[in-house]
DNA sequence: GACAATACTTTACGGCGTAAGGAGATGTCG
DNA sequence: CGACATCTCCTTACGCCGTAAAGTATTGTC
C-alpha cells in the first residue's frame, strides 16, 4: 500500500513542513507539551527500527508517553505526519558536491549518497513520490542533482529527464536491499536460506526446467560473480548493480552530449 | 506496505504455481466448487479495478459468492495469493522479440511491453521483487529479455547486471504512472488541480523561494517540454522520462560494448 | 468566578488477516 | 443401511489499524 502525500489543506501543510512559526500568544487552555519535531523524530525512530507497518498513531504516541489520539492536535493525519518525516530526513542529504573534476563524479557521489540513505531510512522506498513534499530539504535535493547536472550543458528538457531515471534507479536498486533486509527480518529467514531451500525444490517440480529456460541456465553458470565477504549475496549483487547501472546510465548521458541538443 | 512473496511451505507454494497436477481420486467430503484459477482470475480482476488496498479475502470470497475464509481451503494464506497473481498475469508476457534488426529495437519492444503492461496491473509494483516467486512466467520473462541481451556479446555478470538496471527503470518509471492514477483517484483529485493549489501557495509560504532553489527555477522556465493532446501532464511527462532514460541506457550498453569485456 | 479555548483521554466503529470450531456434504467401510 | 472419516464452507472471535465523537482537565481572558 503506498502512501500518498498531501492529502488535505495545502496551506496547513505547507505551513507545517517549512515551519512558518505559528503565532499561539496568549490563548487559554494548556501549553502543548510536545513539539512537531518531537513527534516527527519519535516516527522516524519507529520506522527506521521496526518499518513503516509498525508505523502506527498509537505506536508514535506511546513512544511519547501520550495516547495515539493526542497526536491529532499536532498533526491533521497520518498521511501529513509521513510527509513530514519524508523531507525531515532529507535534510540528512545535505552535501555539496565540487565540480573540480566534472559533473560525472559529482553525480556518482550524489548517487552514492543517496543510495545509502535510502538504506538508513528504507521506509521512504514506500512513500510514492508522485505528488511531491513540496518541502524545503526534498527541493534542496533536487536543487543539488540539478546544479551539478547543469555542467552537461544538456537543454533543460533532457536534462530534467536525466533527472528522472537517476531517482527511478536509484530507488529501485536500493529497493533490493532495503527489502531483502525487510523480507528476511519478517520471516525469520535469511535470504540464503530462502534461496536454498526454494531452489533445491524447482528442479523436482520442474524436470524439465533446463530445457524450457535455457538462457537463464546458461547464464547462471557463466556467472562470476560471488559475493563480498561477510555480505549477504543479494546485498553484494545489488550493490555491483548499482556501480554497473549507474555507469551504465552516465555512460549514456555522455552519449547525449556527444549527439548535442535535439529532440529528446 | 510491501508484500513478500513465498512466506509457507516451498513445495506446496511452488506445486501451485506451476500447476502440478493434484491426485484428488475417491475421497470423501464434498467435491470443491471453486478452481484455484477461478480465485485467481477474480483476485487479478479486483487489484486491476480497485487497487491493492481493496484486495481483502473476504472481497475476493464476495466476488466468487463465498466468504472469505472460504479460500483457505485452495490457498494457505493472503501471501500465496498474490504470488499465485503474480506468476498469472506474467503470462501475458509471452511477445517473442525478433533479432533481425538486432538487439537494441528488441529491447526497446520488451521494455515498451513491460511499460504498458506495469500500466495494466499497477499493483504488480506494489509486490517486492526480492524473493522471485519462482513461478513459470516469470521466468520466461526473464528469460526472454536475457536471451535478446546475449546478442550483446556482454560477458554474463554484466549482463545481468544490464537486466537488474533494465527492471529498476521501468518498474519506477511505471510507479510515477500508476501511483498518479491512483493518487487522483484515491483523493478525487487531478494532479493538475492538486498541483495548481499547491504551486500557487508554495509563494506564499516561501517568498525566497527563487533564491534559495534557483537552479529548479531556471530549469522550470527553460523546460520546452507540453503534455501531448489529451494526455494528463504527469503521465505523458512520464512516458517521456521512459523514453528518454531507455535511450540513455541503451546508448550505455552500447558504450559497454565497445569497451569490451573487463571488471563490471 | 464564569466562560471559552485547548490538550489530552477513553470509547467506539468498521475494516483487516486468520485461528478455532461447527455444520453439512460425500465418500468408504462394516 | 449406519458409522465414520474427510472434505468444503460457514460463523464467530481476536487483536490490529485510522480516526470520529465525546468527555475531562488545564489554562487563559473578562
Amino acid at each position: 500500500m503506498v502512501l500518498f502525500a498531501g492529502q488535505g489543506d495545502a496551506r496547513r501543510a505547507l505551513e507545517l513542513l517549512w515551519r512558518t512559526p505559528v503565532t499561539r500568544e496568549k490563548r487559554p487552555g494548556p501549553k502543548p507539551a510536545l513539539t512537531i519535531d518531537e513527534i516527527v523524530d519519535a516516527a522516524v525512530a519507529i520506522a527506521d527500527e521496526e518499518g513503516m507497518p509498525a508505523l502506527s498513531m498509537r505506536a508514535v504516541g506511546q513512544r511519547l508517553g501520550r495516547s495515539g489520539m493526542s497526536l491529532y492536535t499536532y498533526v491533521p493525519n497520518k498521511s501529513e505526519l509521513v510527509d513530514l518525516m519524508y523531507d525531515h530526513v532529507h535534510g540528512e542529504l545535505n552535501g555539496d558536491y565540487g565540480l573540480d573534476q566534472g559533473w560525472r563524479p559529482a553525480v556518482r557521489a550524489w548517487a552514492g549518497d543517496l543510495w545509502s540513505f535510502y538504506q538508513r531510512h528504507p521506509w521512504l522506498l514506500q512513500v510514492s513520490q508522485v505528488r511531491p513534499v513540496l518541502g524545503p530539504n526534498e527541493y534542496a535535493v533536487v536543487e543539488t542533482v540539478a546544479r551539478i547536472l547543469t555542467e552537461t550543458s544538456l537543454p533543460a528538457r533532457t536534462l530534467l529527464r536525466v533527472v528522472g531515471t537517476l531517482f527511478h534507479f536509484v530507488r529501485g536498486a536500493a529497493q533490493t536491499v532495503a527489502e531483502s533486509r525487510q523480507a528476511a527480518a519478517a520471516t525469520g529467514l535469511s535470504n540464503e536460506d530462502w534461496w536454498a531451500v526454494r531452489s533445491a525444490v524447482v528442479p523436482e517440480v520442474v524436470p524439465d526446467f533446463a530445457r524450457r529456460y535455457p538462457t537463464i541456465v546458461a547464464l547462471g553458470q557463466a556467472d562470476t560473480f560471488r559475493p563480498e565477504e561477510g555480505v549477504p549475496y543479494l546485498e553484494s549483487q545489488a550493490a555491483e548493480t548499482f556501480r554497473v547501472g549507474l555507469a551504465t546510465i552516465l555512460d549514456g548521458v555522455e552519449a547525449a552530449m556527444a549527439r548535442g541538443p535535439g529532440e529528446p
